[in-house]
DNA sequence: ACTCAAAATTGTTCCGAACACTTCTGTAGG
DNA sequence: CCTACAGAAGTGTTCGGAACAATTTTGAGT
């Protein structure tokens, strides 16, 4: 049974939609709570929740006794709000997604460099039976959760905590909309590079790990931008 | 005239602590809503605004009819939540901070790299001129948002908004903690790496840049974590 | 034209109630 | 004895209204 949606979720959505899809100025005022409790027809204490995680987001800017202002996403916002630009009412936007591919795969390079040096026993292990894995998945969906099983345990044994918070705000847009990032483990060939990049990180090899997780990195992101294309 | 701090703000900073403090196993049953608010003296509508920000963080998860559950932040926390681990109750994280300064300049050398092939006419002008003015700010404070201003330009000049929103988080904790990071700029020997990375930039020479850019963040790095220690 | 107090506007907190969903419990039926 | 189901209890959710606090605007008085 599919539980109703929550009204401050509802209400938190169509803000959100509103700022990003760029129906106010940056600094513009908001509608009062009393104003948009009206007009969307529920109580205040629901649109104040949802001010509550725009806030949180900076995406607003909430003075006592003025006005709420929408604050200009792209200087303000954090990489928490990169879900809610990617995918917009009017769907999914293409420039921002070839962006996000890039940076993951230049970030997956450094923490490729990094786990070479830094791996433990276990994590090495672990990276290799997950490269053996990765190819034998059943269908694209078992593919994808041990893709990112791949570069989890990847991320966790560069040992830097930050990589791992940026991984987590990625993974959320990947299991959300599982079906859209099904290409980034379709693309044949990719079965050697899991392999060589765990090898290299078991070997100690940073250049080479690097070198391996950037391709494979690449390939990902060849396919996903065609099959989305 | 500082405003007095609002009810729910204490409750998120209280819960955070307890949360991020470790009080709470991950999986553990928080409070109940009206428990909290009986315990905390406050409205249970505050609490709901608290929760609401915790939820937005992914710190905790709840589920109509049933408890309030802490999540595991290492698992799921996005990278707004580097910050509450940052600065906890029990003081600065200096393995955190570590952390936090080798990703910045593992990114920030990345975005240099990225910036050599598509800066602007103006962009690279503006790298220029702050790279002249960096070193001749009167004070710390000066010294940094200029050091702030540069590499704010020069992650826009990379051309990915990714990375865009990645310094978007970082430069909350530089900034609501200024005092802490003047030792960014304290080192000597930064003004001519300034000015060889805008130089590269300009010159579009991604390795060059890239390198510039790592040895400039390195040598902030030293002299950060020195000043902590 | 300026100053300052009052009024209007807006966000903040509180209270109490009703509702919806989940879990627990105890009873009836097998 | 065990299962299944209805009811009770526990918990989050939404609502309506009221009072309070901070800012902005207004207007009277100088």
């Amino acid at each position: 049974m599919a539980t109703r949606a929550l009204v401050s979720d509802r209400v938190f959505g169509e803000l959100c939609e509103s700022i990003l899809g760029g129906r106010y100025e940056p600094g513009e005022k908001l509608p009062t709570q009393r104003t948009l409790a009206a007009e969307l027809g529920v109580n205040m204490a629901s649109v104040r929740e949802a001010v509550k995680r725009l806030e949180q987001l900076e995406l607003v800017e909430v003075r006592h006794g003025d006005a709420m202002r929408v604050r200009d996403w792209r200087e303000h916002g954090g990489l928490d709000v990169i879900g809610h630009v990617l995918f917009s009412a009017a769907g999914l936007d293409r420039s921002t997604l070839a962006a996000l591919l890039e940076a993951r795969r230049l970030m997956l390079a450094e923490c490729a460099r990094l786990a070479a040096g830094r791996r433990s026993a276990g994590q090495a292990r672990r990276l290799a039976e997950l490269a053996e894995r990765v190819p034998k998945a059943d269908d694209a969906a078992a593919a994808q959760a041990l893709d990112f099983a791949f570069m989890t345990e990847l991320v966790e044994a560069s040992g830097n905590v930050v990589f791992v918070l940026i991984l987590n705000s990625i993974r959320r847009l990947y299991f959300d909309h599982a079906d859209l990032f099904e290409g980034v483990v379709a693309e044949p060939g990719l079965a050697p590079l899991y392999r060589r990049a765990a090898a290299a990180i078991e070997a100690g090899a940073p250049a080479r790990a690097a070198g391996a997780l950037a391709d494979l990195a690449a390939l990902q992101e060849r396919g996903l931008l065609e099959a989305t294309g």
